[in-house]
DNA sequence: ATCACTTTACCGACCGGTAAGTAACGCCGC
DNA sequence: GCGGCGTTACTTACCGGTCGGTAAAGTGAT
């Protein structure tokens, strides 16, 4: 007996793709030295083998979903961020489109990021390449609107590292269902980050239309 | 004569110190779960059993590390911060503080905070119970600054959650030996914070000293 | 008959935790 | 001064259970 229609065999849409997407969650609530194959199995109706029938090991479905999402932050953020040459407005889309894939679907794709321990040298080193490609995407906008006497900080690392941070910890708080909505939140978080690296006077802070009337307090836990 | 050597059966100070500090530091580096009693042991020179003299198991031992660093964060950060009536120097206090505290001795203190599903339920309460007070401390100055005008995000709730993660991130990033100290990480940390949420004219923001000179770039890896 | 897929049964390694024994020390009565 | 004794701080040996992973035998559709 299945859940509705479709009894027996239904048509999998693709098994491998419900084994990835429910392996990242599993792993991303629990943490992925204390998710066991096994319950990942029971999670997509399989026992242990045939879980091992799609994927090769514990190892290669980590590397896999992390991959997985390094290529969602190049699509989603990277690449559209890329087509802005104004440091300060590209800085805004790097920071709002990260901050909006993280409250759209999982925030698995965040949390999974600092599992690097799970994997093996070679995977772990490709993992942290890509990671530090795109940290140094993130700070050479700083570093542009450094030179052009456009921060209020010093440091465009450690301004990279605070943006950065403020960004990831939403996957830690933000919750789909709660009272803030995704859209807001990503607002909220790009315009502090903004407001806390640049020159008060410069002209991407003052563009942003409305910020006056408040969306109350919001959800969950706090970290 | 007695100072230096002393084979055999020296004089520990505290065997227990030794134990719950190089157990804070493990699990800081490798997780919970991926840190095993027999590793804890051995890192101490003891065996199994004889690291189970001194502690009664596994969650008892996490336990005890967390509320060592809640206890941190109250005396160093909520202590000094209380004193203060202004809500934005309350903030910059919190800010400061709790930086310069990730920046001293260890940073296990921050990771271990995400630890907590390694606890049973009673103490997975406790803690939870404390960060919670920590984040209303936050969260109560940031609301008396928005009701009295001096925000430039419209809600206090994603603002605490920005800067605490802001600030959390430091333990992630920041390593002693860089090329940025841990003082001046945290001048910038709290500066960027500052400047993400107040009002660019409010006074709190343009009373802070000399930022004009840069440190050059920093440390380690991304995130 | 073949192939994609899933099962039952099992492996060695390691997990958190414990039972039982012991070496070293301080302290007591005598 | 010394034998007995409790306490401290461990040790060796072992427990049941779970881990990641596999061998081999089906199973149903084509």
């Amino acid at each position: 007996m299945s859940a509705s229609a479709k009894a027996s065999t239904p048509f999998d849409d693709d098994r491998a793709g419900a084994i990835y997407r429910t392996a990242a969650r599993m792993i991303y609530e629990k943490g992925f030295a204390s998710t066991s194959m096994n319950e990942i199995a029971e999670a997509v109706d399989l026992t242990k083998p045939g879980l091992y029938y799609h994927v090769k090991g514990k190892k290669e479905l980590l590397f896999a979903i992390m991959s997985f999402a390094m290529d969602r932050l190049d699509e989603e953020v990277v690449g559209p961020a890329r087509l802005l040459e104004d440091p300060a407005e590209r800085l805004r889309m790097i920071v709002r489109q990260h901050a909006r894939l993280l409250t759209r679907e999982t925030g698995a794709l965040a949390i999974l990021i600092d599992e690097v321990g799970g994997l093996s040298a070679e995977q772990r080193e490709a993992i942290t390449r890509r990671k530090r490609e795109y940290f140094d995407f993130l700070r050479d906008a700083l570093e542009a609107l450094r030179v052009a006497g456009r921060l209020r900080v010093p440091n465009a690392t450690s301004a990279a590292f605070s943006i950065l941070g403020m960004v990831m910890w939403i996957a830690r708080w933000f919750q789909p269902g709660g009272r803030l909505n995704g859209e807001d939140v990503a607002d909220h978080v790009t315009e502090t980050a903004l407001g806390g690296v640049l020159n008060p006077s410069d002209p991407a802070l003052t563009d942003s239309p409305d910020h006056q009337l408040a969306t109350e307090s919001a959800s969950t836990e706090p970290a």
